[in-house]
DNA sequence: GGCACTTATTATAAGATGTAAGCGAATGGG
DNA sequence: CCCATTCGCTTACATCTTATAATAAGTGCC
């Protein structure tokens, strides 16, 4: 029994504003005329909720365009300076943080390298905010301007009464991130696998835009997958983070660093990937050493075998995906899944073919992200936007001090 | 980008009229006042809305009760005899058809047995419409008194500009076979994935009643999955049924009947079962057969070490639904699933907990279906009542009598 | 300057819910 | 037996939002 919501005529101004303001977000700049074809309601409603925006500041007229020998139509856009989000980017091998305007544009950002040795909780929580102070100070955006920051982090995000962190593979265990962030900031913050905000980045801004359905794959140093699909009848999107990189592809196979055996973590992550080939190879970090064994398998017959079986496996583990999901596309992304579909998309594209059913696989298209490795943090800024947009965001001082 | 509607002052009101709808089918008989705590709306509201439905003849008043020294509270319910559904079970052994009344209580019925070899369309098409054409008689029931039909099938559902069936391991490629059945009946028709249909029914009246987030695996001849989630912020729920049977488990193993190799279904359907135990057994089909090979395991070693792998492999492929889906609640059912779950589900359980994630193990519980085998043809029942819960059920002949 | 054309704004009406007052029906005490 | 009380439901009214239609505004062409 789905559980409902009763909706009130004041439920239904909000969700209009939020539909108008979700198209204008995505197809700015426009006139209201345009808003008023593309999101069905009147002008005269249009007008009446863009008069409010605008009073607030969140929308600005932006020059006017000639509409064949009428009166010209004004363009509206986004403020970009209304307020600022932070994504935040918390990998097993580095901390990112970015800060952004409005409309996604670059304001500053900063870097931290962790340790993979040396992963622990309060370590990440402390760079983490220092990079945030970093990009605040950099920008010379003040605090009560930023509507919110996005964290992706890997692992299992559960949410209860407060948000719990569970990253099996590194040894975290039930760890309320959010509030050990909240003693060091007052930021609203949206804390969400970093699989998902990568795949959240590319259905937005990159490989995915348009697609009602689709599924990304993230393949660093470890493995995950995030689902996004629209809610057929629904308001707005849902998505889940999946734990892909841990399903069991070979029953009995090889040992995981998650204590399971036939993970597909274990055959697919770049770590997986270069213990299985055993050689040593060039280049310090697990980046240049795999780039360097792709190099090696024009040559080495070894090397060659092991980006065959790979491909294999990736295969079937997005032919698991297809069956499971259907979805209208799947994304390849993450560091290591660009490398290696650059390098062998067909044949990673021939096994998930052999191993899915015919018709879900047909419906598929499998391609590369295109937003490069740094979409998880751009993702993770998606999140306090798409708050924004619907209209939940959290109260910030910024809006307190302007409601009085 | 998340698609969103405008809504109208309208909607609103057909919404609440819904709301009010799905909360009294679950939870009947109730008063006015009771609905109005459950919804959340204003009891002039609710007085509103159940004015119009009483007037339709779609609620009616049963009695009243007495309330601590006050005014006897009225106590409402769906009028049982306002309309029919019938459910449909395609199976791949047999045809099983029920008209049901409102309240889900089981007027008549029919069954069809299928030759496994002999599994055409056309038959079945044939066979249905025999079926329907029969409760129909059997019941006395108008056929301008049936809400809708749901019908259950194997295979992937595909909606397009017409609905397409794919069942890739028996033979039916693109069968329309909405476009087919509506050359022999009126109803309104509605299609989806027998698991998934079993799933709704377990979910509304059975193992799953309150869940938020359940899982159903449906396991006989062959093997599905039914994924059942409420969207967190969406009206209604969403749900789809997965081809789990065909997610790869063992990377190179035994060959499919779709074929693909090392399927869950080449390990964990009924059909493979048998087909790994190898020795002949007592019964002439397949339920007899497996009800024997599980009695033979006392003293058959033999007979043991099947059974003991198919607990180990249905374990990983549920625990590979724990990791991708996150849900709260598993259930098992299907004839086989039931016979098996019945025997060795801790050994089931140990499995899954051995190749899940700890915490989203640890949140969820696997348990059994508590309908039995039929269902399937409960869960189709359900489709058109969702239909007319929603207020979008297809106008059929009766309302449009009844508008006139 | 008048006219056509397009865009945006301003009444006005229709329809939905919430609030609060009022009516109806039964209990229980004096 | 009567009346205050209590609770359930209904009615009247205010609030709010959108759609419709008329009005204003701005530009180009003749």
């Amino acid at each position: 029994m789905p559980e409902r919501r009763r909706w009130t005529v004041r439920d239904l101004r909000r969700d209009n504003r939020s539909v108008l303001l979700w198209s204008l977000y995505f197809d700015q700049p426009c006139s209201r005329q345009d808003l008023s074809e593309a999101t069905g309601l009147s002008s005269a409603s249009v007008s009446n909720v863009i008069r409010e925006l605008i009073h607030e500041g969140i929308v600005i007229e932006a020059g006017s365009v000639d509409s064949d020998g009428g009166r010209p139509r004004v363009l509206l856009r986004i403020n970009p300076d209304y307020g600022y989000v932070i994504g935040i980017d918390v990998g097993e091998t580095r901390i990112r943080v970015e800060l952004f305007d409005l409309t996604m544009t670059v304001r500053a950002n900063a870097d931290y390298p962790l340790d993979p040795r040396e992963h622990g909780v309060d370590v990440v929580v402390d760079r983490v905010l220092t990079c945030v102070a970093a990009v605040l100070a950099d920008s010379g955006v003040a605090p009560a301007s930023i509507l919110g920051a996005g964290v992706g982090v890997p692992g299992v995000v559960e949410r209860g009464s407060e948000v719990l962190l569970h990253g099996q593979t590194y040894g975290w265990d039930a760890v309320p991130l959010e509030r050990l962030l909240r003693s060091g900031t007052d930021l609203p913050l949206y804390i969400d696998n970093g699989a998902k905000t990568m795949g959240q980045a590319e259905l937005w801004f990159g490989a995915g835009q348009g697609a009602r359905h689709a599924v990304v794959c993230l393949i660093g140093s470890g493995v995950g997958a995030s689902i996004i699909g629209s809610a057929a009848a629904g308001r707005g999107a849902t998505s889940s983070g999946a734990e892909w990189g841990h399903t069991t592809i070979m029953v009995g196979g090889r040992e995981c660093r998650c204590g399971s055996r036939g993970c597909l973590e274990a055959y697919v992550g770049a770590e997986a990937i270069l213990d299985r080939y055993g050689l040593p190879l060039p280049g310090d970090d697990e980046e240049s050493a795999l780039a360097a064994l792709i190099g090696a398998a024009a040559t080495s017959p070894q090397a060659a075998k092991v980006l065959d079986d790979t491909a294999l496996y990736l295969g079937v583990g997005i032919a698991n995906l297809i069956n499971l999901f259907n979805p209208g596309q799947i994304i390849l992304g993450g560091w290591a899944g660009l490398l290696l579909g650059g390098h062998m998309l067909p044949a990673i594209r021939a096994a998930a073919r052999q191993h899915a059913l015919s018709h879900p696989f047909a419906a598929t298209t499998i391609g590369l992200g295109r937003l490069g490795p740094d979409a998880v943090a751009l993702g993770a800024a998606t999140l306090p936007i798409q708050a924004f947009l619907n209209g939940t965001a959290a109260p910030s001082a910024r809006r307190i001090a302007r409601s009085v």
